[in-house]
DNA sequence: GTGATTTTTCTAGCACCGCTAGGAACAAGA
DNA sequence: TCTTGTTCCTAGCGGTGCTAGAAAAATCAC
């Protein structure tokens, strides 16, 4: 029985290791550089054993996201808890999103860009996924009115996403985020 | 001098088959069904050929992507001067985009996702690029009150991009696209 | 402790990718 | 018809994700 146990438990060991070995080197080297020869030569481990894991390459980068996800969460859930009202918390909210996508762009492309099968807008969604959006919808509450919270959330999300991903990959001038957002928020709330 | 116009016209023609059976592949089977051997068994050259035209893989989906892009600018053109007032013409322009997006995704994604070296937010950007965006303007028009207008309708892009794309790779359920595009639409212009 | 069995892990290789060097085939001019 | 210059293809490089089958290691039975 014991035996059985510590097998589990130095399998979900690696298996943090192949993780943790796939974000570092998707937030040093981009995801590109992210190949199964790498992450296996990382972990010191052959190729064949992340089969036994994850079942392929887009596995490991969701499960990347999925954590990804959480630190996401959390820094979204500190801006708005350190805002003052309703007003500085969207900004605030805003502002740490941006930011999360700035400072962590192959965390933030895991989770949000790269095609990869996790499940979303269901309630089988992962638990960090489910609070991220939570944290958004929090913020959006005060400006609901007459329309679906939900909705309205998930419009403020695709507007931040659309902002900052066009931002990020050269189709928007960077230097003009800041402003784009700000007008974008000033629409939202209006 | 008639031979080397003949050699011109013939190697603009093999281009235009290139860009084409690029296109075609792309729409039917998606981009990474796009490789370099599936184009050149297509145009009935050998591999080599395709760089003789173009730097490599990104310089022909750059190619479709400006193609492509002037087909969008002509659908957002005839959206916008089909409508009858400010407001019919923004939701239809929006509209115009959703619907592009949806019916052409693999060309969607070569104009505005995947990683693309085009220029875009520059006077070099292409004609028919800044064409797109002009239409985006022009319905953006009426409703810029005090915001620069340039900044505005760079927003109304990103938000329509966001809702576009997270609807498109199922983050977003694709049922309520309609609702959170007008959701929007009507804050954005509230 | 020793042999049999089960589990884990690795070696080697598949089919594919983008891209390119170097020689063969072709067309143009003498 | 022969030479020259261009065009184009064959063959191959180093890489990718992924997997079959052999080797090695750990466990169990005696």
């Amino acid at each position: 029985m014991s035996i059985q146990a510590r097998r589990e438990r130095e399998r979900a060991e690696r298996e943090r290791l192949i993780i943790e070995a796939a974000r570092e080197l998707a937030e040093t080297d981009g995801w590109e550089a992210v190949t199964t020869r790498r992450l296996a030569e990382r972990v010191e481990y052959s190729q064949p054993v992340l089969y036994s894991h994850f079942k392929g390459k887009d596995a490991i980068m969701a499960a990347v996201a999925v954590e990804g996800c959480a630190d996401l969460a959390a820094e979204l859930r500190a801006a708005r808890l350190a805002a003052g009202g309703p007003v500085e918390a969207l900004a605030a909210i805003a502002d740490a999103y941006s930011s999360f996508a700035e400072r962590r762009p192959a965390l933030y492309d895991a989770i949000f860009s790269q095609r990869v099968d996790l499940p979303f807008a269901t309630p089988e969604a992962p638990a960090a996924l489910q609070a991220a959006f939570g944290e958004l919808l929090e913020a959006v509450r005060p400006y609901a009115g007459d329309d679906d919270l939900g909705l309205l959330t998930e419009t403020l999300w695709s507007g931040l996403h659309g902002l900052v991903t066009l931002m990020r990959d050269g189709r928007l001038p960077r230097e003009a985020h800041a402003r784009r957002v700000a007008i974008f928020l000033d629409r939202f709330a209006r």
